[in-house]
DNA sequence: CGGGTTTGACCAGCGC
DNA sequence: GCGCTGGTCAAACCCG
């Protein structure tokens, strides 16, 4: 096809991934302050991840203070400590709920072994496992107990796509079992989400991994048939969105999927065209995506996924899915638990790695948005130099029965925001050259460097989460990645400090 | 001929 | 209730 609008050729993409610098993984409101001004002070923000303690890199060193060394050097050691400690108890109840959560996962995926048989239909949708994301547990409960469970049905066929959501049940059941009374709202401002949202919500959780792509455990329900167009009004957060910015010539990001495109319409606001794919590398796959430019910087596309696979994926596509399905059950553990509030100010904020979320009250679902463009035109570049030494804390298994996922909001790329209408303020970063635990220098290499040898942009992209992944398994201990937070609204990561974009647009992009 | 794209129409949600 | 907008459908068309 001569297209020139759009088909997956894949042209030379250029992928610009730049670390981000610093984390705040409470950062609540607080990360503004550190960034836009010296503030020595603020509790509430803990780079767990980053063992702020570094003292060499001089974490928020960066308040100005006018007074004598030696008063700042006090302020900055409470400073420190204050972080351990919350650091540590982070890491505990990290580690509290990752064990909690790995134990579920273990007995949801032996329940569904034993009543799944490999593969049900796409109805029911047991689907296991996209590559080696676990779906599987769908098939079982995608049985009777989807169903049933389904909130908010007035149709049957709307419901098909919360089906995929309530499928989850697996998980719901390993989450009552926690015990969470998730009444999504009570809960939201509490901070209890903070924590690692882990009991929190694992209802939330469960959902959004069941629309994430490839979400690693979590069902993909999704019906085959045709979704309900309008499902979305059933549930206040239907589907986690996770969106890719990314600069690329190209018209497609190619992320290892097939995709067909059904649609093209004209958005508001942004002169570019939107085009609406599906995927079809499996009959009634529900994924979909919409791929569109942003209107500020037409260099920059934007992808947003929406929806699991209901079907194994390439490996290609694998790492994309793994990590915005764990984007995806991020933000919505946070949002559909409690409110976007919970997720913004609290839950994702508080969140190691975490950027900052930024929530508008409009969207009518979450979106996590994975910044690859940091600013930078040349991604070969970080490989080369990271101008500090920057981690990618991003444990993109989120969804994987590791109980890492927590840590995906920490995504140097990740971007959360309910659709930002609201503009989100320059972010001033503070580069914090971190001695991480973890080589973060040499993951940037390591991902820089995969995404610079592909072309293939989602390949690439694919690696790079792949060897991240890796890292962190390694030593995940939070090795500091510098991350942006934003007060008011989104967060942003970049590397290199310049300011992301701010934009409504949710999406995935790629260079 | 099959598969994918294009494009106008249709539908539903939302705000006024 | 009306209009706007986003999202989807489906016939027509194109290409290999």
């Amino acid at each position: 096809m001569d297209n020139p609008h759009q088909h997956q050729q894949q042209h030379p993409r250029e992928l610009t991934l730049l670390p981000v610098k610093e984390v705040d993984f409470f950062a609540s409101s607080s990360a503004a302050d550190q960034q836009d001004g010296p503030q020595p002070h603020h509790h509430p923000s803990v780079n767990t991840g980053l063992n702020l303690t570094c003292t060499t890199t001089g974490i928020s060193t960066s308040t100005g203070s006018p007074n004598p060394e030696s008063d700042e050097k006090k302020m900055v050691e409470s400073e420190l400590r204050r972080l351990q400690e919350e650091n540590r108890k982070l890491r505990s109840m990290v580690d509290q709920i990752a064990k909690s959560y790995s134990q579920l996962q273990a007995q949801l995926l032996l329940a569904l072994q034993k009543q799944n048989p490999p593969i049900h239909h796409q109805n029911n949708i047991g689907v296991k496992s996209n590559n080696g994301m676990i779906s599987g547990e769908k098939g079982a409960e995608g049985d009777g107990r989807a169903k049933v469970e389904m909130k908010n049905n007035n149709d049957d066929e709307k419901k098909e796509r919360e089906v995929s959501a309530s499928n989850n049940n697996a998980d719901e059941v390993m989450s009552k079992k926690h015990d969470d009374d998730d009444n999504d709202e009570e809960e939201e401002d509490h901070l209890t989400k903070l924590h690692l949202g882990k009991q929190v919500d694992e209802d939330a959780l469960e959902r959004s991994s069941s629309q994430s792509w490839g979400s690693c455990k979590t069902p993909n329900l999704e019906e085959p048939n045709k979704l309900p167009p309008s499902s979305s009004a059933d549930l206040p957060f239907r589907k986690a969105r996770v969106s890719v910015r990314a600069r690329s010539e190209a018209p497609l990001i190619s992320d290892g999927c097939q995709w067909r495109k059904y649609g093209q319409k004209m958005a508001k606001g942004n002169p570019s065209p939107r085009a609406y794919y599906r995927c079809t590398m499996a009959a009634g796959c529900p994924v979909r995506k919409q791929v569109q430019r942003c209107a500020e910087d037409t260099t920059v596309l934007i992808t947003t996924y929406e929806g699991n696979h209901n079907h194994p994926l390439p490996p290609a596509a694998t790492a994309m899915a793994n990590t915005t399905s764990a984007a995806a059950a991020m933000l919505l553990s946070g949002s559909t638990s409690s409110s976007k509030e919970a997720l913004t100010g609290g839950y994702l904020s508080s969140m190691p790695y975490t950027s900052m979320a930024t929530l508008s009250a409009s969207a009518p679902f979450p979106t996590i948005t994975l910044d690859l463009t940091h600013n930078h035109p040349n991604a070969l570049q970080l490989h080369r130099v990271p101008p500090s030494p920057v981690t990618f804390p991003l444990p993109l298994h989120a969804l994987a029965p590791t109980p890492h996922h927590h840590q995906l909001l920490g995504h140097p790329f990740l971007i959360s925001h309910h659709h930002q209408h609201k503009l989100m303020p320059p972010l001033v970063h503070r580069q914090q050259p971190q001695p991480s635990n973890n080589n973060p220098s040499s993951m940037v290499e390591t991902v820089s460097a995969a995404i610079a040898s592909d072309p293939n942009f989602t390949a690439a992209v694919a690696a790079a989460l792949s060897s991240i992944i890796g890292a962190q398994r390694g030593g995940d201990g939070g090795s500091g990645s510098a991350a942006m937070i934003h007060p008011n609204n989104g967060i942003s990561v970049s590397p290199n400090g310049s300011p992301q974009l701010p934009q409504s647009c949710t999406t995935y992009s790629t260079n």
